[in-house]
DNA sequence: AATGAATGAGGTTTCATTCAT
DNA sequence: CATGAATGAAACCTCATTCAT
């Protein structure tokens, strides 16, 4: 391997940690069905594996923070939106889960996967550090979200992006489910039946918008 | 391991079945943690690890096959009610739920983890054909749902099942996310973040009443 | 690998453990520079990688089976020797100990490195049965021992090998010490020096001889 | 880490290899069960890793060289005594070894980690001119030794500090061997057993005066 | 049918050493 | 001289699956 630009001030060091997660995430985009194991990743990142170590003490934590950047690119234009000074509407919330969420192809299977590979592995700080920022996004996010919905009162917010956050991962994991090829086969197939008339962005789609409407209305659902 | 009865019979064939998957269940149940390898799953059964590649092609299908054994009792049960004479409510919905879903303790740690875990090592055959029964309970149920909610017309019923199931998986790996113990600690010491406020079992059932309650009401959201 | 015969009963199954510290013994043999990893120990007995785990929890486990068989054909035969009928002298001991220990060549490479590297890696348990079996045949050389040399008190027997294997042992690693060659070299070269004049198998016979007959003697060191 | 200020001149350099080699024994001394890291040995003297580098050739020479410096110090002392004016017994040799070698945590754990260590690793230039120095060392004191004590002739001295040192590094090892803790848990539970009845220092202390005794005497040990 | 011995691919992590800066 | 980022070989062990008995 061929020695590369030696990454000395901090800001190269990011640049390096970036093109880290930036190489898993390739791997991860282009077969959603694996985890890439460390070589892969050094190696689409044209490092060795020994560098890939430099950056991030375990394979768990490097693939919590690929989870987390796509996590973070979400919260920081949800932020952005409704701390600002334009107005916020459900159709834009939900345009915005599905241009960070639900359109990059790995969001999804990571956070998948990330549950079980992480619980066990991840070492209990750098669990408890991850939630801490990701409260922190939260609340911002929930918090601004009221102030865009008047009949939401403190917390449901919160509560608001949580349950999306479980229609989302959880309808995706539905359609994923046992060898997604066989739905839409079966869909074409049998092609009446409701149980297969459905598919993931559409009905994720409504699914959101039922929810949001129902807790923005005048008589929100309790916190 | 002492040579056990051979079985020659279906019904006896049907017994051993069952036994593993009872063994596969009851580790499951002992530590959700972790997914048992298949000598802990033949030892628990009383059966040589061979014996087991007899009745399930791999251990994949053997987990799958754990998994829908939960998923129907809950089902039979559904079916039983909304085919029956007595009324069925929200309530009467959300406590089988709770009893066949929330409770049992394998359940949710199986079902997260048959994603990702199935979707690639699963032979298409064997997963259109999972697919083929659970569509079949679904629109079985979702009829009769529909029959006992009258706002709801045809394909709302199997939509608020599907919801219902997203809500129940998305919101129980947000809590068993990262760490479930780390949510307990910081919910005790941030304390007032709404974040933190909330644990699986009532999140759940306040989620579910409200996806319900829009849905049955007489403006449903749209299938 | 061709599945070579299957070792069901405990028969063959012994063999086959033996086979595989053969094999670990003959790679020490070949080269005591170094320790074997898995894979040559394995390869070397013609099975597989796995296949050794079935028989040896660890790779330390393994070392330190051929560390103990090489001690325990050198105890068995000292053992026979001393509950025998025949007298026994000093210089049987001697010639016992040369054939067992000195002579092949792994005994001393093996034994110089459990230490250090069994200490951590073994756990305490094995460790202790190991020990034990060590002290019972220990013991047993040494009230045999104290039988054929009448002026040895009770203990004097286990104390005089155990001296006897820290000479055996000492001595070998400063002749082994820093490359082996350079000390021949050296000897040739300045000749006179006593520092040099020496070779392991005669320094170790004088040392012992001179050990011996300082504790059998009628007024024997203290134990 | 700081740019320390660089080592020009001979002096400041010799000062740089002495804090290497310092901060070597620190750490082997705070935990003699293993070997540190170069990385850790750097930091412990507040160097870079590459820095080690520029004092010694590889790791294995630095432990040859903490090593050395361990026996030096007893030869310096050794060698002032018998040397000196004042008389000198066994009982001095004695506590010379105790002081220098027995006591100090780090010196038995890398004395018995140079073998096999360095055995290999370290290439034939350097283990000369180590054994050379040691072996001017070991002249000096095998020389003054005889002198002191007139029964021995020519050479006598050299083999007396050989087997004492054989002794002492033996013992040592079956002390250490196996999980030292189950030797003394061993040792307190069985209790009767010579074979546990023991423990280093006074074993040791025992040994080396019973091989002395029988050397000095009248009759010594052939050379 | 049942067994369980054998297989061997597969992945993570450590760390001595080099060398660009 | 000093640094420390980068390297990559090396080694362990697990476990799903096969197949001789």
């Amino acid at each position: 391997m061929v020695i590369r630009q030696r990454a000395i001030q901090a800001g190269e060091k990011q640049v390096r940690h970036d093109a880290i997660l930036d190489a898993a995430e390739r791997l991860l985009a282009r077969s959603p069905e694996r985890v890439a194991n460390v070589a892969e990743v050094a190696d689409e990142a044209g490092l060795a594996k020994g560098t890939v170590y430099l950056y991030f003490t375990s394979k768990e934590e490097l693939l919590l923070a690929v989870h987390e950047r796509g996590i973070d690119g979400f919260f920081r234009e949800v932020i952005a939106r409704v701390e600002g000074d334009g107005p916020v509407g459900i159709d834009d919330m939900i345009r915005l889960t599905h241009h960070h969420l639900v359109e990059p192809p790995l969001f999804l299977p990571l956070a998948s996967r990330c549950f079980g590979l992480m619980s066990h592995s991840v070492p209990a700080e750098s669990a408890i550090a991850f939630k801490q920022r990701m409260a922190a996004r939260l609340e911002r996010a929930g918090a601004g979200i009221e102030r865009h919905f008047p009949h939401l009162s403190h917390g449901d917010g919160v509560a608001l992006l949580r349950r999306s956050y479980a229609l989302i991962l959880g309808l995706w994991q539905m359609s994923a489910d046992v060898a997604g090829e066989a739905h839409c086969a079966l869909a074409g197939a049998g092609g009446v039946s409701p149980v297969f008339a459905w598919n993931y962005p559409d009905e994720l789609d409504r699914a959101l918008r039922a929810l949001w409407q129902g807790s923005v209305a005048a008589a929100p659902a309790a916190r």
